[in-house]
DNA sequence: ATTATATTTAATCATTTGATTAAAATATTT
DNA sequence: AAATATTTTAATCAAATGATTAAATATAAT
């Protein structure tokens, strides 16, 4: 047990682990307070409500996984191709650290479709700089396309682990340097796309 | 309600919407019998326990979105670029009609991934014809890398949905346009893949 | 040191939930 | 029609679960 944590913190950690692995529906307050070593009361001390930390916890991690995009997809000094290869590159080695967070983040997000009401705003996307460099010079291609793809070829491979083990295609040793593999490969598959007609 | 069904058929199709809608964790029993518009000991009486009747509809929902895959990947007499067509074609048309079916699986399979111990065998894909056509077409490309890609293009818009319809990129009414819009796009895009190097 | 405030604990509540039971209703067989 | 088997229902159980309470302990303020 850590000793320079408050036992806010040390809560608030243990329903990160806890609402992760299972889910909100499958997590039992109980089973946080025990991941946590601490009374089960506490947990309403400090965060009134199940409801309430969980709140807490998908509103940190929606941040994760969509605050990668803007600084990315706004940044006015990097070209189409720079901003498409930081942007894998970054998403990925952020999943790799992270591999159960879009799975958990979409599947509650399902749940419940208004959990981000006026949290996380991804509005910005289609007025991007990015989206404007993509026009510039590709005015054919639908940008909604482009960019589901881009996301698609990089977060489907972690959100679809177990089929992909089950399948034999990849194991717990060899599915990282696949994603690697995948931070040079799927930019330069772009980069071909951008430049056939 | 129809009459000409059976109690065990309505029971389980009351389970198939609910269980979809909620996932395992959060459905009750009692949401299935309400569903179905019946008594909840009918559903222990025919089905002995939740779990029991999860299995079936899990079983039944994999089934269809594995299923899909084997005739397409093994068929000796299409082309790699046919069987891509076809795979991609089959599968949004599908997807279209059950577009809650890709996180629905996924999710409870990330809850419990031996849930398919036995019943779904994926392992025939990295022996399948279609493996085989493109190492010889292209024994520079990693059939993982390429199986995941073309799958990822393909259902990722599904489980990303409601973040595509927050990020105002789609909605409700433009959705399938768009994914019709792919079962062109996705096959000419890997075409081009296939005839760069 | 004493009082006040904040934190922690054990015990308990009220509901919810999956499941069972015994009886009633319905269908099938003899 | 009577007997038997099947299906359905209402009532209930035991365990699980989110939350609360009142007392105990620790910390800070005066």
């Amino acid at each position: 047990m850590k000793k320079d944590e408050t036992t806010e913190e040390r809560i608030l950690e243990a329903a990160r682990i806890v609402f992760m692995r299972k889910g909100y529906a499958a997590t039992r307050t109980r089973d946080i307070a025990e991941e946590a070593g601490l009374n089960l009361a506490l947990l309403n001390y400090y965060f009134r409500s199940k409801e309430k930390l969980f709140h807490q916890v998908i509103r940190e991690k929606a941040g994760q996984i969509f605050g990668v995009l803007y600084p990315v997809l706004t940044d006015e000094n990097k070209s189409l191709e720079e901003k498409i290869e930081t942007m894998v590159e970054t998403y990925t080695n952020m999943l790799i650290q992270n591999p159960d967070l879009p799975i958990f983040v979409f599947s509650e997000l399902k749940n419940n479709p208004n959990l981000f009401e006026g949290k996380v705003n991804l509005g910005f996307i289609i007025q991007s700089s990015f989206v404007k460099q993509l026009h510039a010079k590709r005015p054919d291609i639908n940008p909604v396309h482009f960019i589901m793809s881009i996301l698609g070829l990089t977060v489907f491979p972690f959100l679809a682990k177990p089929v992909i083990f089950a399948s034999q295609m990849a194991n717990d040793k060899t599915f990282d340097a696949l994603m690697v593999e995948r931070k040079k490969l799927i930019p330069s598959w772009i980069k071909i796309l951008l430049e056939t007609k």
